[in-house]
DNA sequence: TTGCTCCTCACGTCACGTGAGGTGGC
DNA sequence: TTGCTCCTCACGTCACGTGAGGTGGC
């Protein structure tokens, strides 16, 4: 049971750290590191006989890749599949994957912004229509009735805010 | 194992539909229906014997209203807090609490929309940088080589795509 | 009786967080 | 030997989707 990345005469053969070092290092914990190990992104470079995970500096490129392309938004599954294909084919095909991959998304992120702003306008709307109704001496009663239409101008309300308000 | 909301004559008592025609009137499915009872969400008016769920028509102002604040980005937890202190408090405290809500609302998605901002932008910029590396004779190889920083400008690559570019 | 509709589990999704219960390493 | 670190399960999150296997209702 002695650790790894040791020869006999006891001279590290590289830079070995633990998995809690590592995370560390990377800014990141356990459970990730972990996780990732699952998903096949990141495996350390060597365990020791008791199982503890050993990790090289160098991995933390790769590591740091990962998170830099999550913080991009892409999924772990994607980033995968990108990583995997590294080496695959020519300079110029892997660069033409990469880029194919951060135009999707850009498409992604844009829908996404999308469904915010949609939301956003909904809210607001709701927010301005609520504000009229506290010169209302009209409303839904405890029991249950609903504004719809509503009573000062006959039209429906927003996302059906009737029952709430 | 007769269905339910018909007395002695055979008239319906009121209009009762199956959870399939209730979903298929609020544009929903069954599915959703049914998780929607599990978190106290709906709930059918009533039960058959046989223990299918028959609805009320106006029970779609309700689910109505849970899909509509759904629509503005609110999350099911906090739709059903604000449905359940419905009839609680004076008009004017009902109406705060859901004016608090939906502020709190806007607040989230536009801390959303700042997340997806910044993603888009590192995405913009990673994408330009890998534009100029068409015209670079380096680059990383198969092996594992990463390109940190750029051999062209010397700067650090945008969000580490040195590793796969 | 035949179908169509409905029922209740229960697993899967995504990227981890959070224990529980138990050992490795210096 | 004491601690600190690490190990492997395994459940929980959120809003459902998607079967499996079985019955209700007209």
């Amino acid at each position: 049971m002695n650790r790894p990345g040791e020869d006999k005469s006891g001279a590290p053969a590289q830079e070995l750290v633990k998995i809690g070092a590592f995370a560390r290092l990377a800014g990141t914990n356990l459970r990730t590191l972990r996780y990732y190990e699952e998903l096949g992104l990141i495996r350390p470079a060597t365990r020791s006989s008791g199982g503890f995970r050993y990790y090289r500096q160098e991995d933390l490129d790769r590591l740091r890749m990962v998170a830099s392309l999550q913080e991009l938004g892409l999924e772990l599954a994607r980033i995968r599949a990108l990583m995997d294909t590294r080496g695959a084919g020519s300079k110029e095909e892997r660069r033409a994957r990469v880029l194919e991959a951060l135009r999707a998304q850009v498409a992604l992120v844009d829908a996404r912004a999308a469904r915010l702003a949609a939301q956003r306008d909904g809210l607001l709307r709701a927010l301005a229509k609520l504000g009229e109704c506290g010169s209302c001496a009209h409303g839904p009663v405890p029991e249950g009735d609903a504004c719809h239409p509503c009573s000062l101008d006959g039209k429906a309300l927003p996302t059906d805010l009737g029952a709430l308000a």
